[in-house]
RNA sequence: GGUCCGUUCGUCUAGGGGUUAGGACAUCACUCUUUCACAGUGGAGACACGGGUUCAAUUCCCGUACGGACUACCA
């Protein structure tokens, strides 16, 4: 087989939607699988839609995640201009080809004349059946089309669609799709403003780009007929590429495709970075600033429609291509399932070294303004680490250590706290203070065997010790969080939660 | 409306003519942890429906229902 080429088209019309990212992901798997090349090609033919900035964030986004293009717009490649604005001539060229060759027209129908005809009739279709009654070069005599080419009326130019054929789409994942060519309209393929349609520049840079494989979204899969006709046209057909159409991703609740407003209404993010659009509507929380791991989010996203056969879940990126194939991709919609999302990222946490956690969460603590040595950092982390889902959550599953201040839950206090425990707290923290080894072991040896001989519940003890540190009870070990502060601190936090004790009511 | 696509536990899915229909998330219980988590064990939980084909269908075929996408000089 030739070397694979695939290419991730996004349309810089505002952020990528995070079943973009998937397609990007399912492109780069099959181009790394095989040794092939995966391209970035930016679809910015909507001069009305364009939203600066869209092309950056779609490249940050890849980026983050870590599908770099091995070619595209900034990364070089022997293929471009990979920005289909900049190819404009390429489109018009090939278009006076189909001109030429009569499998396209000139059609002058205004869109007012065509939305009036909707109007009248809802399920106008611009095809063979009514091309004649229409305003084209078709239909109109010989000397009039030169006329209004000559006047410079603004024209469209559509494909031809031909009668009575069976077009045949071989896709990966649903086999075979037909359609009846009669069944197909004349899409528009030039604009009036001179920029090529979806259908034009996709075929034409797909051929010159020589991709091989053409992994998109199932919205597109109603027009693969008209692209394969365009293929044919063009006399392209041998060297078509072939076509997988994914499965969408659907709403976590409710019907239809995910959308950025479900972001907004459940509170969870469906982009993968934050953007800030014109209003607040417009701006969204990403996966990266909601404190997602991107391998986690690529792991989430390439379970979601795709398996590997087996029952592993766990991915890294290098085994996603190892055991990617683009049949073993599911037919059916996916929903967006943010809870798995979320046992991913804690899988990704857990098993991320403490040195890690520590710089990520590094910047969470300077919006706090404290300041924490790495080194408490990372053993902080580290201790955490099994409670937390995302990354900002270090701060919420431990606070209490960061800060020199611990609030005491009352209710917590009124029920571990009995007075009778005075003599006890002051013996033990008395012992504390004279241990040498301040580590989490022998500490914890140390006390209870302490605990034992006095004959002290250390059942009794050990919570209050746990509610003296953290004011809950809840967080890591007792002694773990003593080996962490230290002996003067912990000393000090424990003579503190003494007073505090005594002074409540039980 | 038309065209096209789809349908296995609540969710993501494995499987495939004869299986106790497997796993993961979520959920519940228990164990561990003198806390909370993590982890472990166990429970509950699915082949949309109707016809064929077949000795046998969840699996193949056809319908129906339901869902979705598309139906722009948007991608």
């Amino acid at each position: 087989m030739d070397a694979i080429r695939v290419r991730f088209a996004p349309s810089p019309t505002g952020a990528l939607h995070i079943g973009g990212v998937r397609t990007a992901l399912y492109n780069y798997l099959l181009a790394r699988k095989h040794n092939g090349t995966f391209i970035l090609r930016i679809e910015d033919t909507d001069q009305n839609r364009f939203v600066p900035g869209a092309e950056e964030y779609i490249i940050e986004s890849l980026l983050w995640c870590g599908l770099k293009p091995d070619e595209g717009p900034g990364f070089g490649g022997e293929y471009g201009p990979y920005r289909q604005s900049d190819r404009k001539e390429i489109y018009q060229a090939q278009v006076a080809e189909l001109l030429r060759t009569g499998h396209a027209y000139y059609a002058f129908d205004t869109t007012e004349e065509l939305e009036a005809r909707r109007e009248k009739d809802p399920n106008f279709k611009y095809d063979a059946s009514v091309r004649m009654e229409l305003k084209n070069s078709l239909s109109l005599p010989s000397g009039e089309l030169q006329n209004l080419l000559d006047q410079g009326v603004p024209y469209t130019v559509r494909l031809k669609v031909p009668d009575n054929q069976d077009v045949v789409v071989e896709d990966l994942i649903r086999g075979q799709v037909h359609f009846q060519s009669q069944e197909l309209d004349d899409k528009v393929l030039l604009k009036a403003d001179g920029m090529p349609t979806y259908h034009l520049a996709n075929i034409v840079d797909d051929h010159l780009m020589r991709i091989t494989h053409v992994i998109r979204g199932e919205e597109w899969l109603p027009s693969t007929g008209h692209h394969v006709l365009l293929y044919r046209a063009f006399g392209w057909e041998d060297t078509m590429p072939v076509f997988a159409h994914l499965p969408l991703i659907l709403k976590p609740d409710g019907k239809g495709k995910l959308s950025k407003r479900d972001g907004t209404r459940l509170g969870i993010p469906v982009f993968p970075l934050s953007w800030k659009g014109e209003s607040a509507e417009d701006s969204f929380t990403g996966f990266r600033e909601f404190g997602f791991d991107p391998r986690a989010v690529l792991n989430f996203l390439a379970l979601l429609g795709w398996n590997s056969g087996t029952e592993q879940e766990l991915f890294s990126l290098e085994e996603l291509t190892q055991a990617f194939s683009v049949e073993k991709i599911g037919k059916g919609g996916a929903r967006f399932d943010f809870d798995k999302a979320k046992w991913f990222n804690h899988q990704y946490i857990q098993t991320s070294p403490n040195d890690a956690l520590a710089r990520e969460f590094r910047p969470y603590l300077e919006t706090k303004g404290l300041n924490i040595s790495d080194a408490f950092l990372q053993k902080y982390c580290g201790l955490l680490k099994d409670r937390v889902h995302f990354l900002p959550e270090f701060w919420d599953a431990g606070h209490y250590l960061l800060e020199p201040a611990v609030a005491f839950d009352p209710e917590a206090v009124s029920k571990k706290w009995r007075p009778d425990l005075v003599p006890a707290m002051e013996g033990v923290i008395s012992f504390i203070r004279d241990q040498a080894a301040f580590e989490a072991g022998p500490l914890h040896d140390a006390v209870t065997q302490w605990l034992k001989d006095q004959q002290i519940k250390p059942g009794d003890i050990l919570t209050l010790l746990r509610i003296a540190l953290t004011g809950a009870m809840k967080g890591p070990g007792v002694f773990d969080m003593m080996e962490l502060l230290g002996k003067e601190a912990s000393v000090q936090r424990l003579e503190r939660a003494l007073d505090h004790f005594k002074n409540s009511v039980s």
